[in-house]
DNA sequence: AAGTGGTCTAGACCACCTT
DNA sequence: AGGTGGTCTAGACCACTTG
């Protein structure tokens, strides 16, 4: 008599994924279809749904309405970053946080801001400078610009005392954002303000929100030299 | 009459993001066991399943069995990256893509290996530099490091001709990745490989692969002047 | 020990997409 | 037009975790 268990959809995606890995589904190739792997392996077709939805998210197969589920071609590394928000990663990293305003005004948005939003037209909004501390050493520069139509109330906030990296995480809320990543060599006011000599790397991690079609904030955050960002994995 | 319209799964987690963002759920607020939730919106508990897995993903509450929902007091900035092949990465830019091994030598693991590997004895490791161009540019340098133990056949696979990056990614599976991000001023070899003057701003991205507590590979792949890495979504 | 989230099932209907 | 994945339901049982 075999003892019979009942699948555990993390075994459903075991099983599946050693199948791509040993190519018996090879990359481009079309898998049975949900109803077919649950009637085979004995599960529930809701099972395999589950299955297929994490071998989905972890980027190895793609899925269609129709097309069917089909082996990735092409293999990704997919990793997910946590950003807290700055004072909370200063913390947890057993550092005294300190925040200073540097500048504040509401000035017209140059070339460079209405792409990063996808506008054409140029707009007043509230440009904000700010230096974050870590143990009163300058630890990450922000500059931002924040969307008055979308956030009139921040033009009330004393952003001297809370940053608006901070208000802006707690009151509003994003449909849509992109993240990005570079590098650039301190320069002027940059190299000035995070204490980092003329020409030493610096990663910049630039942040762009809107809610719906509307803009809210976009944010290039530059870390103090020898930052490093790692996944949350 | 009232039209009752069935609710979907992102109806409900809407309906909660939104009562989390109006305060009515606070950070660090127990929310109602899902069953309430289902009963007071009328859905199934499924379905508020499906919502709470979403905003728990996301990093808008965190779940316990037993203990219940909260609304998470420290809000994260979450997001997935996806990091193609290298070659894959080229072509998808439109660009031509070329390959040149620079070095491939059995060597003894240095201390900052070791310590990516979180190993305590130096071994003998799979020591690979290659170059990436696009159109006949530098486009990324790898410096990798590859585990003979859990990958012996590459010792046999002609490098010249095929990356160790796209080898690594078609055929070995890894069940743990750690990735980070900084940034250095180019140097040295970095510099002369990447034809880029000396002090430039570069992206490294750091990745660190294991199979089980096995390593597999470990990988500075530093990039091009200019170069931007950006989220999926 | 008991409460709460996690999962599985079976069946139904829907929505998107390819053909 | 039809096939396939996506979702919803209702009910049951399981497993983790806290009190």
């Amino acid at each position: 008599m075999t003892v019979e268990t009942r699948l555990a959809w993390t075994d459903v995606r075991d099983e599946i994924r050693s199948r791509i890995l040993n190519r018996i589904y090879a990359p481009g190739d079309k898998l049975p279809r949900d109803e077919d792997i649950a009637q085979e392996l004995g599960c529930a077709r809701t099972t395999v749904h589950r299955a297929m939805q994490d071998l989905s998210f972890a980027g190895l197969v793609e899925r269609k309405r129709k097309g069917g589920t089909h082996v990735r071609a092409d293999p990704v590394t997919r990793t997910t970053f946590d950003i807290p928000i700055t004072r909370r990663e200063v913390e947890q990293r057993g550092c005294k946080y300190g925040y200073q305003m540097i500048s504040r005004d509401v000035e017209q948005t140059p070339i460079s801001v209405m792409a990063r939003f996808g506008i054409q037209l140029a707009v007043d909004m509230l440009h904000v400078k700010a230096l974050h501390l870590a143990d009163n050493r300058p630890y990450i520069l922000e500059d931002r610009w924040i969307d008055t139509r979308s956030s009139p109330e921040v033009l009330d906030v004393d952003l001297t005392r809370e940053s608006a990296n901070e208000w802006l995480v707690r009151h509003k809320p994003y449909s849509r954002l992109d993240v990005s990543f570079y590098a650039v060599n301190a320069e002027g006011d940059i190299a000035r303000h995070l204490a980092a000599p003329t020409g030493t790397a610096l990663l910049v991690i630039e942040r762009t929100t809107w809610i719906g079609e509307a803009p809210i904030t976009t944010v290039q955050a530059t870390a103090m030299p020898g930052y490093q960002l790692s996944a949350h994995n």
